[in-house]
RNA sequence: GGCGCGUUGGUCAAGGGGUUAAGACGCCUCCCUUUCACGGAGGAGUCACGGGUUCGAUUCCCGUACGUGCUACCA
């Protein structure tokens, strides 16, 4: 490539950042690091009404946690500041008034009414389409069929307008998507889009045109909802800048719910039970608090490669990736051209993999705090690194550090009395007996050497082995779960593994 | 409604004119462990439909169906 490869995501700070807008971060950065280029941030917050106070900031933290960290952007800077298109506001205009020096634009003074009543009028006369296009452009207030003079009057009158892009009837608008391919738009569908509000702010068109050509971006991927604009763009770019200065376009497929029909919205997830945003999202108004995947405990590494295999993949049966290899791998060519359910069974399973490759010194301390969260305290570093290695393998999510690993720290409140209760008679309660003893005078406290005291007596008892540690992983840990038995035992330590025995025995009295 | 985009098991998917159509998740069975998990061995389950083109179509073409997106002075 000649040029350098400068690619943009451009959210809209309106709420909580969704699992698709991560998915465009991350194709974008992956294109852009993989090709050594810049991957930039701008914030497309033109439309001012629904501006969400928090979200931006939100916005950057979760690229923060994921790790994908950009070149330039608002908080990050860089030479082609401002990256907040409402402080660009000014640069706007001039492209817009030379779209209509030029012919392709045109000043439109139409309200809201008689917008709603033109559709409505299109409507019951039967037409198949209700855009406002070249078919009726000539029957609008604007200065197309307007005079000069009177289009004057009510611009120097004050009146609001907004300007509109003149697209061409009977022209077809041919063009490369790295994804999908060549494709052609017929101009009799594509409408005469505003391109300037009335408020003098860009709508999303003329601005995503005017600030990747100002910010000299080469690839310009972006979501599949898009692709029906994709000929407007396209036209802004041939009339302003030149369709050789055009970025390369990709359109990303959709992320689509799991059930049913749709794009994948929060709203499936509070209902199926799942995150949809990275990290949890609270509404500024309703204090209401959406979960995020952060939050629940995934991993980064797990979130980012399941977004990357989530409609790409290499081509191989690899689907462990982490980001360098990801970076290394990616190619926006495989990536699929249809839309991929979302499916939160195989999101759990990434986790749980990259929980088992977890590197416990940089968890610690979150995984501490989920404990301190439960009320388990006094919670020692090098004692909880073990822990976290003996039950790592057992764990989806990071909470389940606490479920499976608490009898750790906290002696069971409760026994599975059902598995224990038919093996339980009086030879049993002897051999416990005969244990503490024989365990009080161990002075090796170590898995082997407990295991070999506990078989022994089990010998001369002439009792089962297997049925015994069943009952002593009761008696340790209140149910049935956990690594080895020794070794649990092992951790504890000598003092309250009697302890937890003598209570137990207590509560299994004959 | 109009226009666009798409369609390989329940889900993610590899593949691609002639294959026993990979693999993963999930599900089921078994082994390991008298525990849970990990791991291992198996199993069920698929090329949306109809026409072409072709000696031969899951693969190419056209329709249909279905899905999905857009159709705002939202992005």
């Amino acid at each position: 490539m000649a040029n350098k490869v400068r690619v943009r995501f451009a959210p809209s700070p309106t709420g909580g950042l969704h699992l698709g807008g991560v998915r465009t971060v991350l194709f974008n950065y992956l294109f852009a690091k993989k090709h050594k280029g810049d991957f930039i941030v701008r914030v497309e917050d033109t439309d001012q009404t629904r501006w969400v106070e928090g979200a931006e900031k939100y916005i950057f933290d979760c690229l923060d946690w994921c790790g994908l960290v950009p070149d330039e952007s608002v908080i990050h800077g860089g030479p082609y500041a401002p990256y907040r298109q409402s402080e660009r506001k000014p640069s706007y205009r001039q492209y817009a008034e030379q779209l209509i020096q030029q012919g392709n634009a045109y000043y439109a003074f139409d309200t809201a009414e008689e917008l709603e009543a033109m559709r409505e009028k299109l409507k019951n006369a039967g037409s198949t389409s209700l855009q406002y296009d070249h078919h009726i452009r000539m029957s609008m207030n604007n200065s197309l069929r307007l005079l000069p003079e009177e289009t004057k009057v009510l611009i120097d009158s004050g009146t609001p307008y907004v300007i509109r892009i003149k697209v061409n009837s009977n022209e077809l608008i041919p063009f490369t998507d790295m994804i999908r391919g060549e494709m052609e738009f017929d101009t009799n569908t594509v409408d005469d889009k505003v391109l300037l509000k009335a408020d003098g702010m860009p709508t999303y068109h003329l601005a995503v045109v005017v600030d990747d050509h100002l910010m000299k971006i080469s690839h310009a991927f972006r979501g599949e909802e898009w692709l029906p604009s994709a000929p407007v763009h396209i036209l802004l770019w041939k009339y302003l800048f030149g369709l050789d200065k055009m970025p390369q376009w990709a359109h990303l497929p959709l992320i689509l719910k799991p059930d049913g029909n749709g794009k994948l919205s929060k709203r499936d997830g509070d209902r199926l039970g799942f995150p949809v945003y990275a990290m949890d999202w609270k509404d500024a108004n309703t204090l209401e608090i959406t979960k995020g995947f952060k939050e629940l405990g995934f991993l980064p590494e797990a979130f980012i490669n399941l977004l990357a295999v989530l409609g790409w993949n290499d081509g191989t049966e690899q689907e462990l990736f982490s980001l360098d290899e990801l970076i290394e791998k990616f190619s926006i060519e495989k990536v699929h051209k249809g839309g991929a359910k979302f499916d939160f069974e195989k999101a759990k399973w990434f986790n749980q993999e990259w929980i088992k490759k977890l590197d416990i010194e940089n968890y610690k301390e979150r995984v501490k705090e989920i404990f301190l969260s439960k009320g388990v305290s006094n919670i020692e570093d090098g004692y909880l690194g073990e822990v976290m290695n003996l039950i790592k393998e057992r764990c989806i999510v990071l909470p389940d550090f606490y479920t499976q690993g608490v009898y750790f720290f906290n002696s069971p409140s409760s026994y599975d009395e059902a598995s224990v209760k038919p093996k339980w008679d009086e030879t049993k309660k002897d051999y416990f007996n005969t244990l503490i003893d024989q365990l009080k005078q161990l002075e090796s406290w170590d898995a082997m050497s407990i295991e070999t005291i506990f078989k022994q007596i089990a010998t001369e008892k002439n009792s089962k082995v297997g049925e015994l540690q069943m009952i002593l992983r009761v008696f340790l840990v209140g149910s049935k779960m956990g690594p080895g038995l020794f070794i649990i035992s092992e951790k504890i330590g000598k003092m309250i593994t009697l302890q937890r025995i003598e209570n137990a025995l207590k509560v299994f009295k004959a």
